[in-house]
DNA sequence: TAAGTAATGCAACCAAATCGCAATAAATTT
DNA sequence: AAATTTATTGCGATTTGGTTGCATTACTTA
């Protein structure tokens, strides 16, 4: 594993995920960034950043990765407890709700990751 | 809500979750029938099945729409009990699992839906 | 079997993501 | 601190999954 470096648009996308703990998905950031850094830049650095464990990303509702910075405390204990992500119909926000989910022990399978999408309304929308 | 035709194209496609009780995707089914049909009837038909609810899909880990046949009984009770999707990083194969999952209750949301995609080992591949 | 309407095929199009490669900028070494 | 090494970037071209508009075809039902 190769060593990430402090480059500008490195700091820039790290600085987003440090401010808004929110998943964002990589067409935001390239929206958001475009006067900043090239579309390939953005898709290369998540990826990067992904490898190296200081984000992690799920699969939205649209099919469209999203990213969110790794607590690292959920996935401690080795059990099979995972926290969902939620994705407001409304507004669009995106966020790792702080409950555990256990999945039930299923014979023949070995389970190794989960992900866990739930849709409705937040509270802001309400 | 409109009727769906008895097609060949349709008839094809059904066939096609009868036999395996699969989750398949869109590509899936426009390489496997692209001497048959053209590939916007593909997306077309999974559409509609899922318009009558003789489908249902999900979306999985790398972003792509999976369909399967309803099964009806697993979503029968309103509470919010869902059952997990699953897919092996081996063989590829994905299905639905006949477990339940349980979601906690989460203050100030209101959860619409739910989807939980596993990925392991299948019994075939262990 | 004729009329009405759903469904198909085709070509063009679109958006998200990836690739190759030359140019650039960190980090390391001397 | 300059030189070297190597990670990273930008750009253009390309791929991929999916959609749209429209003329044509084929179910259905009356």
């Amino acid at each position: 594993m190769s060593i990430i470096r402090k480059t500008k648009p490195v700091q820039l996308i790290l600085k987003q995920f440090n401010n808004k703990g929110d998943a964002i998905s990589a067409i935001e950031l390239i929206d958001q960034f475009k006067k900043n850094m090239d579309k390939t830049t953005v898709y290369r650095i998540l990826d990067r950043l992904e490898d190296a464990d200081i984000l992690h990303s799920f699969i939205d509702q649209d099919g469209l990765k999203r990213y969110a910075k790794d607590d690292k405390k959920i996935n401690s204990n080795n059990d099979l407890k995972h926290h969902p992500h939620f994705l407001c119909e409304d507004c669009g926000i995106s966020s790792c709700l702080p409950v555990t989910i256990s999945i039930p022990n299923i014979p023949d399978y070995t389970i190794k990751r989960a992900e866990h999408l739930l849709t409705g309304i937040c509270k802001d929308c309400a």
